[in-house]
DNA sequence: TTGACATATTCCCATGCGGGCATGTATTAT
DNA sequence: ATAATACATGCCCGCATGGGAATATGTCAA
């Protein structure tokens, strides 16, 4: 089996750096294509294929308005990526305990005293 | 060009569910390559190609530890991932409240319709 | 209708993927 | 030194991908 498809979930359609501009841009507001290709300075095929897969995922709506069609981020289907993110959040929140403690003792030993910002909790 | 290298960045990494398991099973504490392929299931190579993409973007750290390597998870190489995802919690509380909002107008005029969904919220 | 405009789709191509399997390398045990 | 253990790497494969260029579809204007 190749690598999965773009298209299987959030997480591998939010892989491609131009699609995640797309979404940031669109999340503003509804925009049409051609916003797109002006603001990210892209062929407007390729947004076109960008947005596809996007749609694909869930990850932007679409609405017809005359010739253009307005995109716009659903938020709702990032939240996937994020909770999954903040699995770890208390990890790197740990990580930055420790090297703050590390920092303290240092400064304790020396003379010289910073900034000691104290709190962030366990 | 073709799709970006998985080593290219966190994103391109953890597009691959089985690599995110890897990263949840790691984050509990240093283990060896073979609890990894014990625990998750999959062949002792697939696992090591996984760990060395997991190094390549520093989501991993290794040690050996006689003829053991002991990998776990670098929390910290997972906040871009959170950060880019937050920039939509806010649109995400909105829509909630949204939600809500109508859900309540709805009980409260209707005695009891169903899928009568209107259009579209704005 | 014809034409302009806005967007979508198709075709071709080079590339990097993940699986399977075999083999290479490092370390400990005998 | 040899064998066994624990991982890592190499090779072959099918295949989805993203770019480029051309073309198709859909909608409004004259």
């Amino acid at each position: 089996m190749p690598r999965a498809a773009t298209t299987s979930d959030a997480f591998n359609a939010v892989a491609e750096p131009r699609r995640r501009a797309i979404l940031s841009y669109l999340a503003l507001g509804e925009r049409p294509v051609g916003d797109l290709v002006a603001a990210l300075g892209l062929e407007q095929p390729s947004v076109s294929k960008h947005l596809r897969v996007l749609r694909d995922v869930g990850l932007v709506h679409v609405r017809r308005d005359g010739r253009r069609m307005l995109y716009r981020t659903n938020a709702e289907a990032i939240r996937p990526l994020h909770e999954w993110s903040s699995q770890f959040e208390r990890f790197w929140r740990h990580q930055l305990r420790r090297v703050k403690e590390r920092a303290e003792r240092k400064s304790s030993a020396e003379p010289s005293r910073i900034g000691s910002q104290a709190k962030e909790e366990t």
